[in-house]
Parts: C-alpha cells; sequence; structure tokens
DNA sequence: AGCGCATTTATTGTATACAATATAGTTGAC
DNA sequence: GTCAACTATATTGTATACAATAAATGCGCT
C-alpha cells in the first residue's frame, strides 16, 4: 500500500549486503528473496534497479542480480574520491559556518570522546558521522552534501571496521580538533587539508581494510 | 526479450527531459508514457526507479514521477562539484599520464578547433567532451572516473546551450592549451586549477544559465 | 452561489500469469 | 568414458489483472 516499498526492500537488502548475509558475486534470486521478503517479484525488481545504480548489485541480462562488493581496489578509489568531497564541505564550509553550528560540532565531536571513554564504538560512529555530517551541511552546497551523504553511506560498512584498529580512535579525535579550530578560525585551506588527511588515511590503509574484507567474510557463518 | 529494455526506457526519458519535451514539474503518466513508448508499465516503471536515483524524476507515493529540472542554484552546485571532480581528476592524471595519452589530449584539443573553424557545434560538442574523459581516464582512479562520468552527462544538456556565448569558444580553446601544457610539464596544481577555473566559469555565469533556462522552455514549442 | 461531502473515475501499487531464454540434466554416439 | 546435442527445468523479462488510494465531479445543503 505503500509507494516505498520497492525503497524499503532496497534498504533492506542494502543492510543485509552491509552486513554481509551474501557472498561477493552472489546470484539474487528473484522468487527465493520474494518469498524471503514476502513480496511479489514486481517491486523485488524495482528496487534492484535502484541498488543497481548505487553500484551494489549488477544486473547481467537474463542472468539476474549479483551482489558487487567493492575490492580493496575500488575501496580506496572510493575514499579518495570521499575526501576530496568532504574537503570541499570543509574549505566552503569554513568560509560561512555559523557560531550555532560550530557549537553543534563541538557537541558532536564531545559525544566522540564520551562514547570512546565509555567504550562505546555504535554510539562513537554515529556521533562521528554527525560530526561530517554538520560540515557537508555547513558547504552551503546542497548537492555537494547530497553526494557526501550518498558516498559516507556507501563506505559506511568499511568505516565502521576500520574504527576497530588500535590507536585509530583517539587519533582520530587529534584531528577533528584541527577541524574544528581551523573552521572557527575560518582557515579554509588548513581546515580543508586536515579533512582530506583525517578521511583519506582510511582508504590508505590497505592492510587494514583487507582484514575488514576478510572479517566481513568471515562473518558470515 | 532484453532486460536492458528498462534501461532503454531510461535512456529514452532522460533524452526526452534533456531534449525539453516536458515541464519543469510535469507528472509522467505511465499509461500515457508506456503506449507512448509501446511497452507495459512494469519495465516503465523499472525505468523511473532508475531516474529518480539521477535525480531526474522525483518519486512521489501514490501520485506518480515528476520532472525535476534543477534551477539555477542547484544548477551551479552542480557545476562546482562538478568543477572539484574535474580538478582532482586532473591533478592525478599529471602525475602519471603517459605520452600516449598526451597525443591524443592533442589530437581532441585539434578536433575541438577544427569544429570550430567549421562552425561545427556539435562536432566541438563531442571533440570538448572526450578532451575531458581522457581526463578522467588518466587519473587512473575508476571510481572517480565513473562520477565525473556521470556528473559531466547530467549536465551535458546545460553546458551544451552554454557553448554559444560569445567569445566562450575561443576562451574555452585557451584553457585547453593552459591545462595541456600543464599536464604536459607534470604540474599537476597548475593544472589542476587550471581545469577547475575551466569548469566552473560555467556554473558562475548566471544570466547564461538563466537564458539556458528559458531557452530550453520556449524550445518545447 | 459557494462550500462541503459523497460518489465516481482515474491512476498508482502489487500480484499473478505468460513468454522467452539460459541452465542443468540426460541420453546417445563416437 | 567422454563429449555433444537434445530435452526438461528453472529463472528472468514482460504484460495483464486486481487492489488501494488519490483526484475529480456532481449533488445537496446552507
Amino acid at each position: 500500500m505503500d509507494q516505498r516499498l520497492s525503497e524499503r526492500i532496497a534498504e533492506n537488502i542494502e543492510e543485509m549486503i552491509f552486513d554481509g548475509d551474501f557472498e561477493d558475486g552472489e546470484r539474487l534470486s528473484e522468487v527465493q528473496l520474494a518469498e524471503k521478503l514476502n513480496v511479489s517479484r514486481t517491486p523485488l525488481r524495482e528496487a534492484f534497479q535502484r541498488l543497481s545504480q548505487t553500484g551494489l548489485v549488477e544486473l547481467v541480462p537474463r542472468r539476474g542480480a549479483f551482489v558487487r562488493e567493492p575490492g580493496p581496489i575500488e575501496l580506496s578509489e572510493m575514499f579518495e574520491v570521499m575526501s576530496v568531497l568532504e574537503a570541499t564541505c570543509c574549505e566552503l564550509a569554513a568560509q560561512r559556518i555559523s557560531d550555532e553550528a560550530l557549537g553543534e560540532l563541538e557537541e558532536a565531536n564531545q559525544r566522540c570522546q564520551e562514547a570512546i571513554d565509555a567504550g562505546q564504538a555504535d554510539a562513537y560512529y554515529l556521533a562521528n558521522e554527525r560530526f561530517h555530517q554538520i560540515i557537508y551541511r555547513q558547504s552551503g552546497n546542497g548537492f555537494l552534501e547530497k553526494e557526501a551523504l550518498r558516498l559516507q553511506k556507501r563506505l559506511r560498512p568499511f568505516r565502521r571496521i576500520q574504527l576497530r584498529l588500535r590507536g585509530r580512535l583517539q587519533q582520530s579525535m587529534a584531528e577533528h580538533r584541527v577541524i574544528l579550530d581551523a573552521l572557527g578560525a575560518a582557515e579554509s585551506q588548513t581546515a580543508a587539508q586536515a579533512v582530506k588527511d583525517h578521511v583519506a588515511i582510511q582508504g590508505d590503509t590497505f592492510h587494514a581494510l583487507l582484514l575488514a574484507l576478510r572479517e566481513k567474510k568471515s562473518k558470515r557463518a
């Protein structure tokens, strides 16, 4: 009864992929999935079309939909683009950020620290996303914001696992501090570079990514 | 019989939108379009899902699909992002471009000049796209290349109309020359900045964009 | 006449039925 | 015994049928 059924299905499958419920390259049987999700093939196929645009599944004519996990190379490429988008957001934000938004940033950053102190990985993860999202918003460029959010979402599962790296959290907090100070001082170039490095480092750590991929695999039980 | 039917339909509608066949905000009747394209509603709706991801149409639950033309503000935002992506491509390309690719760039540029001399707007348009696409490719970042191509395609109709601006073509050629020289000298920062300005200028000329939008409208008969 | 409500109509959302094709299994020949 | 071709089966692609909801129209009331 809801048009968003296909959207909900898409998000559902997305989550399943992120959770590692499927093998890379695995074929998603329409009848099987439709039965599992209690829907007919029609909205399911519409969801596939969405997912194919996102790049999460590949649609092969007459063969079906195949899940498409990015390999380490593609992942580092994506992080490189992410770092550029975020740096641009930051550069623009530095020139126009409001005191109110700066306060929100400080608050989000504080939440990050609290989460670390409490050892709550998920809470840190959420607060960190919020921190970055405030910067996207403050860029003042709505299209840029949307694109950044899109990539952030796509890279979510990989950032998540990477946070477990030893010492990464405290290092990340130090980087946040640099970003915050540069934004407060309206030093756009400094702020942009700080964000760029902050994000790019995640894509540069190949070993961690490979490890992450392997963990995802093993999680599949 | 081809799975790509929904893809073909999507491209078809895309072209119609680019050609200005629809009013901004116009509802796309499923039955009407299905009849016009000689297909059933099923693959048509799948095409809608694709187009909604691209941002060309907005899907409102229980209401239908509405064409969504970007206004001048969103357009300038998109061009701003495009300039960043292209600049990144160029910066990366400067560090690793092959002599062969440099030759191709020179050739594409020459085609641009020939098209101008012959007064062939379409030929220039194609050669210019090729020029930029070579740079995307030479970035060595496949994901970045895909994203750049995506935005290039989305902005195509607006660049096209803008090329008619008096003196823009010769100015564009001069900018190409700067880019080429910087790439050849492996001066990545110079090259990147040149591309950034080269692209950004298209988004900065508000008057031209508004004019472009109006021309699209009037073209609709 | 204008407004509000009910009924009708049109349109979208979903499921099922049918068609076409790819895959797998089986049989036969070499 | 292996390979190839044919048949059977399963799966995708498309169309149509049905259900649910929103828009439109007409009627009655104030």
